[in-house]
DNA sequence: TCTGGGGTCCTAGGACCC
DNA sequence: TCTGGGGTCCTAGGACCC
């Protein structure tokens, strides 16, 4: 007979990167810290209580928090411990969907009989992390992921929170709206100036109400989500939509030489990845972002998919400068992205016929054949002597002031294919 | 002395096809 | 001569999440 008491946990690791960070230096326990430095990627406890968040300028955080340490950043170690942590929720079940580095949902119903209750099993849970890892984690328990989520941040920091079926109203109407996932500062302020607070509120707010709002899609989202409607199951890995990466700049004046060496940089950390799932897009998409956080996109969908970092460098500078002719009036910029979508499997690919014609973006022509060999020899290389080992020539953008490399490995890392689950 | 890096999903208008 | 309704794809922008 299943079980039928609440038994989706999710479970956050609290300030991840920061709790690391104390864990590997004891001196630093019980002391406001961030990790990072231009920007803060991860704030302990200490310092959110001064205000200090992730993604707040360092000058700013150092502002409100004069006795915020910064640290370097571990960041191989947050990936070892976070693969811990899931290894630590796998002894309970094989249905574990990995959301991020620090956070999962589980589905308990078919481990009760071996372990206990999913409360006794989240007590079980943090108290291995705590033990044998040294982080905190909370843990949410409910019947359904979006509610589990809920509980947890509820739960926060280093806490539990159990809601039985039966009590998943009494425990969302008090709640800001906030809380409902989806809901951040643009839709939470639509929201209060239609005098809409709480949870509660949400739920008895009429669907045409909402839609309007909020537009159908969001409206009707929001609505089922604070109705405890929400009835998605614990699943597997999901394949990446898209792949992307991005530099700061600071601020430079625009110039072709900008352009080739940064999305040069760029492309060669988006193109190996595409490469390595066996996939390749037909979209490119860049951002351009100028002084004061205006940014323009520009985006073109070619009729093949594309994986070879020359190509992409070729696109993604086209796109750039086209982007840029619009805006003459922008003669700085500040960051530059890129992003490739419309994603297929690379096997698709070699079903089609060599072409005759010497378009080198397209697959399958002589050229095109040229800069695929050049990629793959790259690769190869790479695999074996690491990324320094070999580049391609335009590559001349410097780091300065941007973030390690180490730490776009874990973002990196973080949106790669998870596992499927290991048993349907 | 104003902001990292990697993603997902939605909207709205236009092109194009049948 | 002027015209419907439905569908798909593409593009640009924005909100949101970790």
């Amino acid at each position: 007979m299943p079980y039928e008491g609440a038994s989706i946990l999710h479970a956050d690791l609290d300030a991840f990167y920061a709790s690391v960070e104390q864990h590997l230096d004891p001196t630093l326990r019980g002391r406001p810290i961030a990790v990072g430095g231009n920007v803060v990627l991860a704030a302990s406890y200490e310092a959110r209580a001064c205000g200090v968040h992730s993604g707040m300028p360092g000058w700013r955080a150092k502002l409100l928090c004069p006795d915020l340490r910064f640290v370097g950043g571990h960041f191989r170690e947050y990936q070892r411990l976070g693969d811990a942590v899931i290894e630590v929720l796998r002894d309970f079940t094989p249905w574990v969907e990995r959301v991020s580095i620090d956070e999962a949902f589980l589905d308990v119903a078919g481990s009760v009989h071996l372990f206990g209750a999913p409360a006794a099993i989240a007590a079980t849970i943090r108290g291995r992390v705590r033990d044998e890892l040294g982080l905190p984690v909370s843990v949410g328990v409910a019947t359904t992921k979006h509610l589990a989520k809920v509980a947890s941040q509820v739960a926060k920091p280093d806490g539990i929170v159990v809601v039985d079926r039966g009590a998943e109203r009494a425990f969302l109407d008090p709640l800001p709206v906030e809380l409902i996932w989806g809901v951040g500062a643009a839709t939470r302020e639509r929201l209060h100036g239609a005098g809409i607070r709480t949870v509660g509120e949400l739920a008895a707010s009429s669907p045409s109400t909402l839609q309007r709002l909020l537009g159908t899609a969001i409206g009707t989202k929001l609505g089922f989500l604070a109705a405890n409607e929400d009835q998605r199951s614990v699943e597997g890995g999901r394949r990446a939509k898209s792949m992307g990466a991005q530099a700061a700049l600071g601020r430079r004046a625009v110039s072709r030489t900008l352009l080739w060496s940064t999305f040069a940089f760029v492309a060669d950390r988006v193109a190996p990845r595409l490469r390595a799932a066996r996939r390749a897009g037909r979209t490119v998409t860049v951002r351009v972002r100028f002084v004061g956080m205006r940014s323009v996109t520009r985006s073109i969908t070619l009729p093949w998919p594309v994986s070879t970092t020359t190509t992409i460098t070729e696109v993604a500078v086209g796109l750039a400068q086209a982007a840029l002719a619009d805006h003459p009036g922008e003669r700085e910029v500040t960051l530059l992205a890129l992003s490739v979508s419309n994603l297929v499997d690379e096997s698709s690919l070699q079903l089609e016929l060599p072409v005759l014609d010497d378009d080198p973006h397209r697959p399958g022509t002589e050229a095109g054949s040229a800069r695929w060999a050049v990629d793959r020899a790259v690769d190869t290389v790479r695999e074996r002597f690491g990324r320094a080992a070999v580049g391609y020539a335009p590559v001349v953008f410097r780091e300065d002031g941007g973030v390690p490399d180490e730490f776009r490995e874990l973002a990196e890392a973080d949106a790669r294919d998870a596992p499927p689950p290991d048993a349907r």
